[in-house]
DNA sequence: GAATATTCCTGAATGC
DNA sequence: TGCATTCAGGAATATT
């Protein structure tokens, strides 16, 4: 499922490929989902504009698009054009095609580009979401919580040190940090040495401190290797990534520990499936 | 107000 | 073989 690590890859992807582009055509489904604003006004918004930059914010990306009728405007001129925003969910691909590619099933969405290439959108589960800002009416989107590859130490602390629930849990909420899902939360909280049900709150500073440079190093580490390919995660080429082979706990429940060989362990937290090793995770 | 449970959804894996 | 059941989970919403 895309994290931090894949989201990233896949707006690096299509930046590459698509910056400067416009597009001319928007088609979008039918079904309810995934849809945060209504299809029609969407595929509205977006014809027309070009494509002035593609990032992530959190596990969302944001292609920032210019105004509506030509002249591209300076990125930096800021809250006068659009923003399309994709959230992948589980399931969610965002591909750059060709248009003689066949529709696969479950496309929700499909850009055409004046290039001739499309932005493809599909997510069989429809957990994604796609949403539309005109930044004239609305603000630029944000991400609720502190980004992990950018938190200092001081914010990190105050964000989970008065918190009374499983540290899993709290790296998983969204406000406090975004970004972070069940795979970075498991290996993160391994490397860091901390059990996965240890309250928040009663963690030291040291140990918070070590758990904040575990989870920028794995997900700087899950970057450069093209995110974890575990169900039917691709970057916006169809690559998969190769940073699963680098798990040390997610999914390997009874495997042996990397480390000191005991078998990983699997409990539910958060109604999440949690993964660690009973002997270096104290 | 914070923490936890439920809900959405489909494909893959499992059971009979 | 094939149909039914179970399970996975991000995040919004509902409940405790």
């Amino acid at each position: 499922m895309p994290e931090l690590p894949e989201v990233e890859t896949i707006a690096r992807g299509v930046q590459e490929r698509l910056r400067g582009d416009r597009i001319v055509e928007a088609w979008f489904g039918s079904h309810r989902e995934p849809f945060k604003t209504p299809p029609a006004r969407q595929a509205k918004g977006l014809e027309g504009r070009a494509i002035l930059a593609v990032h992530r914010t959190g596990k969302h990306i944001v292609c920032e698009l210019s105004t509506a009728y030509g002249n591209p405007i300076v990125e930096s001129a800021g809250g006068i054009g659009a923003q399309w925003i994709v959230h992948l969910g589980m399931t969610g691909r965002l591909l750059v095609t060709t248009p003689d590619t066949p529709l696969a099933a479950h496309t929700h969405a499909r850009l055409s580009l004046a290039s001739g290439r499309e932005l493809r959108f599909m997510d069989p589960r429809r957990f994604g979401r796609l949403d539309f800002r005109d930044l004239s009416r609305n603000p630029a989107f944000s991400a609720a919580g502190a980004d992990p590859l950018t938190v200092t130490a001081a914010e990190f602390a105050a964000l989970f040190r008065p918190r009374k629930l499983p540290i899993k849990a709290a790296l998983l909420n969204q406000k406090l940090l975004s970004g972070v899902g069940n795979i970075y939360a498991d290996e993160s909280l391994f490397r860091a040495g901390i059990r996965p049900p240890r309250l928040s709150g009663r963690l030291t500073r040291a140990e918070l401190e070590g758990l904040r440079l575990a989870l920028r190093e794995v997900l700087e580490h899950a970057i450069r290797l093209g995110g974890s390919s575990v169900s039917d995660y691709v970057d916006a080429d169809g690559v998969r990534g190769f940073f699963q082979l680098e798990h040390c706990v997610y999914m390997r429940t009874g495997l042996p520990c990397r480390r000191c060989q005991t078998p990983i362990q699997r409990i539910l937290l958060a109604g999440r499936g949690t993964h660690y090793c009973s002997q270096c995770q104290r």
